[in-house]
DNA sequence: TCTAAAATTGCATATCACGCAACACTAAGG
DNA sequence: CCTTAGTGTTGCGTGATATGCAATTTTAGA
């Protein structure tokens, strides 16, 4: 048994990101002299080694001060953890509006600059919006992705492809409207992503007042009309105010 | 600006790790074979590569099928993510059980073999345990850890190290201790850890009823006398049991 | 602005990653 | 149980590349 030496030596570096990543009391950058030293080898091989971590994502050069920290790949790795254990915690919540609400209910988060399903519990009704658990969905024309744009201070995406003859298209258009959401305290695809089909959704809070991920529900046009929507818009957004409480949510502080 | 080609064709089986692991419905394990393809190299290679990757903890061959998949290390940060989570979740509990017990409450998950201490709420009496987020502490004589053990169904260690001479160094007795604390429900440190300190821990639950952690408190002896026992255990109890029910908990199913 | 330390880059050579081939292991089918 | 095909591992020699050196660039602090 051997070992690819040049790729132990990199393995090397990860390791220590990822204990001074771990431990947040005890952060700190790594520069390229710290890993000449830790590795035994010449600074050029050190830096070597760390360009080629952060050309793939596991390291990143900070952009603050110098040094190398953890990269995005790694955070991501960090990510899908929280999301299995926030998954649970919201799956009885989203059971209870997919039975008083008669369709698909789903909880959603930003991923790779779409927004993720990562549960959906698909209504009993033989028409209905189809599931997803894994899906990624478009940000700017969905009521999950809308929400998450609105409320989580993202970067607005220029890209706005058409899905429906509904579909917001235009970078104005479609900021104007997050404002709108923003004011309204929910999201609503009307018929923007998928002829014939509307969704809801509404932001989900964390204990420090931060939207972390939304909620929502999608179904047919024919079931959700418009007269129907207030009906189930209280009923998104009395389920998105109970699972924040549950987070510990308390309200926004002044 | 160069690339080390060895580490970058590593990071580029990691990635497609990584991709497998993070999407349950996608799961498969990858070959060497497999491997091989991806990065237009000899089978040799690969498994080169491979081993080097599993020697360092990043992957790991599957135990009980053919092929690899993301090792330890890569759980561990996805871990990490869930542990702030969980953390926050906690926190409002412990805050509580310090405000009713008088001594420091922390919350306590395994890791690295060890009990890691991810939050600690501090008494205000001038005469306490010393407190510590990121601490780890030793499994076999901590309140924490010997809960840890006798609920998660661990490898008990082998290596006992005295801490204080009431410390459990037998590992038969140790595992004899282990199977009270199981009929118990819950762990008590006498002076195993530090003379004139105790602890006393009680698991936490979640929804599938699998211990995930253990939250306790530790204070010195001369206020958690053996008479005041029982009072600190009930409010420990209490605390763990209102946890675990906001986790999801719903008692065990026979 | 200057200086010292940190980081990067080009080049030649020493090291080791690589492919080949042989072998070992495993799972499935007869 | 035996056979076969596919998967994975190991030893060896050679050429590709990782490395150290030295020069250069960048950066942060006085």
């Amino acid at each position: 048994m051997s070992t690819v030496k040049a790729l132990a030596k990199g393995l090397k570096i990860l390791d220590q990101l990822l204990e001074s990543h771990m431990r947040p009391e005890e952060f700190r950058r790594i520069g390229v002299t710290e890993v000449a030293e830790l590795l035994e080898v010449n600074k050029s091989s050190a830096s070597r080694l760390l360009q080629t971590l952060s050309s793939y994502g596991y390291a990143k050069k900070d952009s603050e001060q110098r040094g190398y920290i953890l990269g995005p790949k790694m955070h991501n790795a960090a990510q899908t953890g929280s999301q299995v254990i926030f998954r649970d915690l919201a799956r009885p919540f989203i059971y209870q509006l997919m039975k008083s609400s008669g369709e698909s209910a789903h909880t959603a988060i930003v991923s790779q600059g779409k927004a993720l399903i990562i549960d959906d519990i698909e209504s009993a009704a033989s028409l209905r919006v189809a599931g997803g658990i894994g899906r990624l969905e478009q940000l700017h024309c969905t009521a999950v992705g809308k929400c998450l744009l609105a409320f989580m201070d993202l970067t607005l995406p220029r890209d706005l492809p058409q899905q429906t003859p509904r579909t917001i298209t235009s970078y104005n258009k479609l900021k104007f409207h997050l404002e709108e959401i923003r004011l309204q305290g929910y999201a609503l695809d009307d018929e923007e992503n998928l002829e014939g089909g509307r969704c809801l959704a509404a932001p989900i809070y964390d204990q420090s007042a931060v939207v972390i991920a939304c909620i929502g529900i999608s179904g047919p046009s024919v079931r959700m009309t418009l007269e129907r929507l207030p009906h189930y818009i209280k009923l998104v957004m009395d389920c998105s105010r109970e699972l924040s409480l549950s987070l510990g949510y308390q309200g926004h502080k002044p």
